[in-house]
Formats: C-alpha cells, sequence, structure tokens
DNA sequence: AGATGTGAATGAGTTCACAGCT
DNA sequence: AGCTGTGAACTCATTCACATCT
C-alpha cells in the first residue's frame, strides 16, 4: 500500500467524502461491488478521477472486477478518521451555531457536540442539543474538561481570531470556521474556512449574467 | 473595458466575494485607496491574484495608484449582482434552513427571504423570520407568488431532487443546495451545491494524520 | 473481456516579470 | 517611483491511454 502522500489536495479529500456516501446508499441498495465507471456515472465525474484519487492512498480495487463496498467504506471512513468519534465544541451559538449543533449530532455517528459556549449571558445555561451552553469567558477550561478536539466557529467576525487563539491555546486539534475572515491560523492546527455567504454571491454573479442575455452557466 | 468572459471560474468569482468584504472593512476604516500587494497581504493571497481576477471584468485600477475602494467595491458590487435584491425562498425549514433564513434576512440587504415551505404539516403556518411556511405541495405556487429567484434546499437527502425539480419547473432562477446528493440539474438553471459534513471529514482526515507524527497540514 | 493502477499528455489556475501608464 | 495589466512560465489537477492483473 502506498504510504499517505506528505500533501493531498482539499480537492481530492473532499471527493473522498462523496464517494464514501455513494458507497454507503450503494450498499443499502445491496451492491456489493462497483466499478470506477459506475460510480463515476452516478456522481457525475470521471472514472479516471476516482482511479486517481484513490490510488493516493492504497489500493483498493481488484483488476477486472472492481471494487468491494464494503471493503472501500471501510477503507475511506478510517481515512477520513469517521471510524472514532471526534468530539466537538461549538464556538457561538447563534442561529448558524445552534443549527449545525443539532445538524451535527443528528448526521452522523463520527462527529458529536460535547460544548457550546457563547458570549450572550441570557444564553448560558440554555440547552443547544444535548449540551449546556456555558460562557466563551470560560472557552478554555470548557475546551479541556469537554476534551473537545474540533472547534467550530461561528461568531460574528470581531470575536473570531480571538476565540480562535483560545481555542488553538486550550490545545483544539482542528477548527471550522464559518465566520467572514482570513484568520491568522496557527501552521499545525488544521483549519478549514467556510463563507456561507461567497456562495449566494456565486450565484448573484451568474444571475446578473443571465439577465444579459447570456445563458447561465451551470456553476460546479 | 473587458466583456464578461463566457466562463469564470468558482474559484475567481469566490475570490471577488472576499475582495469586496474587505473592501468595506477598508471603507469602514476610512482607506480611500488600496495597492492590490496591501490587499493581498491583508488576505493571505498574492497581489497577481487579485489583479488577474479583477482583469477577468476589465481596468479597474489606476496604475502607480491603486484601486479606490469606494470605486472597487460599487463595481464588484454590481458584478456579483448585489445592487440589487435577490428573493429567496428556503425549501425546508429544518435546522439549516431556518437558520439559513435568519442569517440571510439580517446578514445582507441583498439577499431576503421572501418565502419559506416545509413537507411537515406542523410546521406550517409557523414563522421563521418574516415569514410563514407553507407546504411543500404547494412549492411552484408559492415560487410564483412570492417572485422569489433563488432556492435554498434544505431538505433531507430524498427530497432534493424532487423539489429541485418542482424550483425549476416552477421558474427558479438558481439554486443553492445544501443536501448531500448530486443532483441532476438543468443546464441553465445555475445551481451550486454545498456539503457541510465534507468539511468536518476533511478535518477529520488531517486529525487522523497528526495522530500518527505527521504534523497536520493547515487546510486552505 | 473487463477492470484497475499509472505514466504521459493535456488543461486549469497561479505566479512571474515586465511593459506601460500616472 | 510606484502600481496596474498582462503575456509567458510554471505548478497543480484532470484526463487519456495502456500495461497489467483477474
Amino acid at each position: 500500500m502506498a504510504a499517505s502522500p506528505s500533501a493531498v489536495s482539499s480537492l481530492t479529500l473532499n471527493r473522498l467524502s462523496i464517494y464514501l456516501r455513494a458507497l454507503r446508499h450503494l450498499a443499502e441498495e445491496g451492491v456489493d461491488t462497483i466499478s470506477s465507471q459506475r460510480l463515476a456515472a452516478r456522481l457525475d465525474l470521471s472514472a479516471a478521477q476516482i482511479r486517481k484519487d484513490l490510488t493516493y492512498f492504497g489500493e483498493f480495487g481488484v483488476r477486472g472486477v472492481g471494487y468491494s463496498v464494503t471493503d472501500l467504506t471501510a477503507r475511506l471512513s478510517h481515512l477520513l478518521g469517521l471510524d472514532r468519534t471526534h468530539p466537538i465544541i461549538v464556538v457561538g451559538t447563534g442561529n448558524l451555531g445552534s443549527a449545525l449543533a443539532h445538524f451535527l449530532n443528528f448526521a452522523d455517528r463520527s462527529f458529536r457536540v460535547v460544548a457550546a459556549v457563547d458570549n450572550d449571558p441570557r444564553k448560558i445555561g440554555r440547552k443547544v442539543g444535548e449540551v449546556t451552553i456555558e460562557s466563551s469567558s470560560r472557552l478554555a477550561t470548557v475546551v479541556r474538561r469537554s476534551g473537545a478536539q474540533i472547534g467550530v466557529l461561528t461568531v460574528p467576525r470581531k470575536a473570531a481570531q480571538n476565540n480562535y487563539d483560545q481555542l488553538v491555546r486550550a490545545g483544539i486539534k482542528a477548527v471550522l470556521n464559518f465566520a467572514p475572515i482570513r484568520l491568522v491560523s496557527s501552521a499545525d492546527i488544521p483549519t478549514k474556512s467556510v463563507d456561507l455567504r461567497v456562495f449566494l454571491e456565486e450565484l448573484g454573479f451568474h444571475l446578473f449574467q443571465g439577465e444579459n442575455g447570456r445563458p447561465g452557466a451551470s456553476a460546479r
């Protein structure tokens, strides 16, 4: 098996998640072997793309046959760390934060919200999903006590960097940031930023194009 | 000025959103001219990248000087269609859907939630933000009556394709899909899919790497 | 025959480096 | 002198095409 490469692109990694989801659906449908060709057709991408992505991590298939659905599922789950449970702390329990808290607990047993903090004194003591909201001022303590590994940042822009720094100092292992800011991030803490408004604004552009007579191209 | 190109990549388009946000902050700070160099430093990317992105759409700068903050803000806003208001319908008012509904109305005057539908009879008649939830069975009617241009799909996977098709038939102009499925999409309706679990799973991979002794690389 | 795994070819996206304008 | 706009060079990602295995 190939050693894990020093750097795999986000693009490849994100497609692994997509493959994994499709594989789970295939298992539900009772399929037990799948070729890159047929998986690609389902996902609307190329067979070569799938094979290339997989070979970054090893040889998972059988020539002349294809991939075992259960085997590949297990191996991708393991690669993405989904065969263990990652405790999450939600920082900021506004609309988005509390929605994500619920969403994550329902969606998957690989991620579990174990703590939540907020700035607003009125929210402290309330529950979001299974956990009780605590004060942001106790962030470091809460991280340590809960054993949270991943911080989900859903605070306003101006609070984001400060909360990020506190998470890092408290020993968080990774951060998913939804605040619309370029975080100054510690190089050794995997940090991913997602800005939801950006997606809408992309559509805004295409709408505008459509109006000007040009047929709107489908965004990927 | 350069004509809008037939195809601009999502990457470029998404960076325009980022530039625009930074420009707004600069304006708040009272800055009125900015060079690609200084903007790049702020956003942690290259000056050439910024200039190249902008030249897809025209010549916005002044040689020897830089870009006028207010001028560039206006031009990017216009390009992204943010100088008009886009009516949105939220399809599926679960955790994520209702969070987005609130979030979008607060965040920006360019997008306004004008309607929401849900499958669950118990939710119908309730309010989410300013709008009253209606039945998904009336989706087409609601789209037409409300004049919604953008559909935000936050329904379970199995309902997504069907709701998407209905949105399209009812004349929606663009769709932002959060359901974890590859939509079979009409080529002339800009459609963007975002899968939040994918982002977490990317972090899951990096956590796993970290454990195996390799220093975790920062995800972009 | 039919599928994978992979080097080679192509294509997309980014950075370089500099001519040209203020 | 300083900064934009842009072809050319380069790097990263995808696709091709085929040797290899079942």
